[in-house]
DNA sequence: TTGATTTTTTATCATTTGTTAATTTTTTTG
DNA sequence: CAAAAAAATTAACAAATGATAAAAAATCAA
């Protein structure tokens, strides 16, 4: 999907916001495995998944972990680091051949005094991230592993992109436990 | 803390802004377990803790889960209610005799066209909002039972206020299993 | 294609957390 | 204050998940 069609889901902005947003967006394409965002650096950049995927990682321990999941149509973002201006310990990693629409959050930002629609479209798109992560964090709360897992095969098309290391972390358990999981399963 | 003190912390708003923000503001008193919002209800209301403490929380299998707690100068709302304007599942209760100041969210959201600095001004506390759930999922998904235990006497002042079989389901065990942890820490 | 590497699964045992029930402690109410 | 109710702790056993190691399966690269 083309970006401009998503942002039209979430809000309509008048011609000239478009156009602005138009002039600071740019498209980028990733091979399979490879770093779009370092761990350490700071969030200057929101990404729309075009096409492919990524996830959002970081290492506890030594073990890597991963946090989050985005494909096609989503937005991707450290929000931890865009929200504060603090480098964040986080990265992001195509996890397939991937394309990116990417903005420049500075240069976006600095459109939100002259094109309020602006400040309220990725308002909107940033509330519904918050809404999608208090969901995660409620399955967290009180739901088992396996219902966990099988609330994600349920929800989250492209599942199959994703290599079930990722997915056992995402889960917040180890590989093995998500083995036997998907032994009492099938 | 006056609640524009806080605001001020945030975000300065011009004058007008702050004048119309002020007249659709009010201050409600509730007592000790009162509840401030029932569950099922849709949020249309984000509340200011002036003094005292209270806390979001929802029924699994008939056990009362608490998800989120907000003390003195902390905003408290039901956000996947308010973002989306869905009715939820969860309900907000005070903990202790507490002092809401009380908006009115959708005359707040009337106030954004013609005050984008209030449309700022809420979006950068919302955005504090999301950068704090996004901590507290990162604790679930990879820290034991204890270290979340830690992590909030660690940071959460008012701890005292709470009583420990609201701390129990907050950091997702039972109160049996947090009684155990206890036990080994003192 | 084939050997090397990475990913996934399986097995075993340890640890954490859950469940249930009984007891103690604290808080509330008449 | 005393009785009742609610909250917190303890104990015993069950279930879920972790850790480690080894084997099998899948993927990658020369």
């Amino acid at each position: 999907m083309n970006p401009f069609d998503f942002f039209d889901t979430v809000y309509m902005v008048n011609a000239e916001a478009k156009q602005a947003l138009q002039e600071i967006i740019r498209e980028k394409v990733y091979s399979k495995n490879e770093i779009v965002q370092e761990i350490g650096s700071r969030c200057r950049t929101i990404y729309f998944v075009k096409s492919g995927g990524a996830r959002i990682f970081y290492y506890k321990d030594g073990n890597d972990i991963t946090e989050h999941f985005a494909f096609e149509n989503d937005i991707i973002v450290r929000a931890e680091s865009l929200f504060t201006g603090n480098p964040t310990s986080k990265g992001i990693q195509a996890i397939d051949e991937t394309v990116m629409m990417v903005i420049d959050s500075e240069k976006l930002f600095q459109l939100y005094d002259k094109h309020h629609d602006l400040e309220r479209l990725f308002r909107l798109i940033f509330e519904k991230e918050y809404v999608n992560t208090l969901k995660r964090m409620e399955s967290f709360q009180f739901k088992s592993a396996k219902e966990r897992y099988l609330e994600l095969l349920d929800t989250t098309d492209f599942i199959q992109k994703i290599p079930l290391k990722y997915i056992a972390s995402y889960l917040g358990i180890t590989q093995v436990s998500l083995s036997r999981i998907r032994a009492v399963i099938d």
